[in-house]
DNA sequence: AACGATCTGGACTGTTCAGTAAAGAACCCT
DNA sequence: AGGGTTCTTTACTGAACAGTCCAGATCGTT
C-alpha cells in the first residue's frame, strides 16, 4: 500500500466538467484543468488518462448525477405531476440564469459540439437524452392518470417536445433572453399540451398556468 | 489598378462557414480553411484579416442569407400562414438531415459555443435571433387574421416558442433522432398553439395537422 | 522507525498553432 | 507591349499545445 490520492475524485471531476463546459473541448487546455483542480498534469494523467478520457469521465459523472436528479425531480404523486413538470423547467432555467457565467448545461453544449465527431461522447449524451425523456414521459403519464392531460396523447412524443424546449431554452439563454420571456415560453409550451376532452372548455390563450411562481 | 482577386468572396465565405460549422471555432485551423478554400494563408489575411475577423465575416454572411431566406419563406397570404409555418420547420429539419454531415446550423452551434466569450459574434447572433423571431411573429399574426390562431395570444411569445423549438430540434438531430420523431414533435408544437375560441371544439390530441407531408 | 509503494509537480519534447514577411506570379491600364 | 499595382504562395517565427518523465514528497505498513 502506498500513498493514497490527496484529492476527491468527484470534486476533481466537477471542476473538470466546469472547465470543459466553460471553454468547450478544444478550448480547454490541460493547464486550465490543472489550475482549476490544483492537480499537476502528471497526477491527472495517472488518475484519468489523457484529455479525452478525462473529458469522458467528467461527462459520465455529470450525466449520472443529472439523470438521478431528473428522475427525483419528476417522481411523485399523480395529483401534482403538472406542477412538477413546470417546476422542473423553471428550475433548470433559474439554475442557468443564476450561474455566475450562465453556462449552458453539459448536455446542451456538447450535443452540438461533439455530434458526428466523438462517438463515445455522443453515445453517453444519447443515453442521457433517453433518460431525461423517459423521466418526463413518466411524469406525463402521471398527469394523464390525474386527468390533466389527454389520455390519447403519446407521452413519448410530448416528452421529446419538452426536451426540445429544454435544450432550445438552454441555448438561447446565452444570447440574453430574460427570465420573464423564458417563463412565458415555458407556460406557452405547457398550455399547449393536449387537455383531455370533456366538459371543461379549453381556452388556451387566457387559461391559468398550472402553478404560479 | 492591379490584379483582381482570383476568388469569389461569397464562395470563399461559404466554404469558411462550413469549416467553422463542422469543427467549431477553436477546432478549425487556418490550414483547414486554406485547404477548404484553396487560398493560402497570406491571401486570407490580406482579404479578411485574422482568424476572428474571418469568422465574423463568414458568420455575418451566413446570417444575412439566413435572415433573407427566413423572411421570404414566411411571407405570404394569410390563408396559408399556418402551412408556411409548418413547411418552414419541416424544411429546416430536412435540410439538416440531408446535409452530408448533418451539421447543426451556424446559429444553433455558435449561440452555445460563443455565448459569454465573443461579444461581437453574440451580438450578430442576437440580431439573427430577433430577425427570425420577427419573421415568425409576422407569420403568426397572419394566422391570427385568418382565424387559425387565438387573436388574444401574444405573437412574440409564440414566435419565441417556435425559435426555441427550432433550436432544440437542430441540436437534437446530432444525437440521432429520426425524421418521424422530429415531424411528430413539430406537429405537437403546432397543435399546441392556441386556437381561437368559438364554435369549433378543440380536441388537441386527435386534431389533424395543418397539412400533411 | 524505516521501508516501499504510490502520489505529486515541474521540467522537458515534439508538434501544431496563428500570424508575418518577402519573393514571385498575374492582371489591368496606358 | 510594358509598367505598376495587387494578388498568391512559401518559408519562417514565437507561442501554446498535449503528452511524458523523473526526482522528490507523502503515507500505509511492518
Amino acid at each position: 500500500m502506498g500513498r493514497p490520492p490527496g484529492f476527491d475524485r468527484r470534486e476533481v471531476l466537477a471542476a473538470v466538467e466546469r472547465e470543459f463546459r466553460k471553454s468547450g473541448y478544444d478550448g480547454t487546455t490541460l493547464d486550465d484543468i490543472s489550475a482549476a483542480t490544483g492537480l499537476g498534469r502528471g497526477s491527472l494523467y495517472a488518475a484519468f488518462g489523457d484529455k479525452h478520457a478525462l473529458f469522458l469521465a467528467a461527462l459520465g459523472d455529470y450525466c449520472d448525477q443529472d439523470e438521478a436528479s431528473d428522475a427525483a425531480a419528476l417522481e411523485g404523486p399523480d395529483e401534482t405531476a403538472m406542477e412538477r413538470l413546470r417546476a422542473y423547467l423553471i428550475d433548470s432555467v433559474d439554475r442557468q440564469l443564476n450561474d455566475p457565467e450562465q453556462l449552458a448545461c453539459m448536455a446542451s453544449r456538447f450535443t452540438v459540439e461533439l455530434a458526428g465527431r466523438d462517438q463515445e461522447a455522443t453515445a453517453r449524451l444519447r443515453h442521457g437524452f433517453d433518460a431525461q425523456r423517459a423521466a418526463l414521459a413518466g411524469c406525463l403519464r402521471a398527469a394523464q392518470r390525474n386527468g390533466d392531460l389527454d389520455p390519447a396523447a403519446e407521452p413519448v412524443t410530448l416528452a421529446t417536445l419538452l426536451v426540445v424546449g429544454f435544450r432550445g431554452i438552454s441555448s438561447l439563454i446565452g444570447i440574453g433572453l430574460d427570465r420573464a420571456e423564458l417563463v412565458a415560453v415555458i407556460d406557452a409550451i405547457l398550455a399547449g399540451l393536449p387537455r383531455p376532452p370533456g366538459p371543461r372548455v379549453h381556452q388556451a390563450a387566457t387559461q391559468e398556468p398550472y402553478s404560479q411562481v
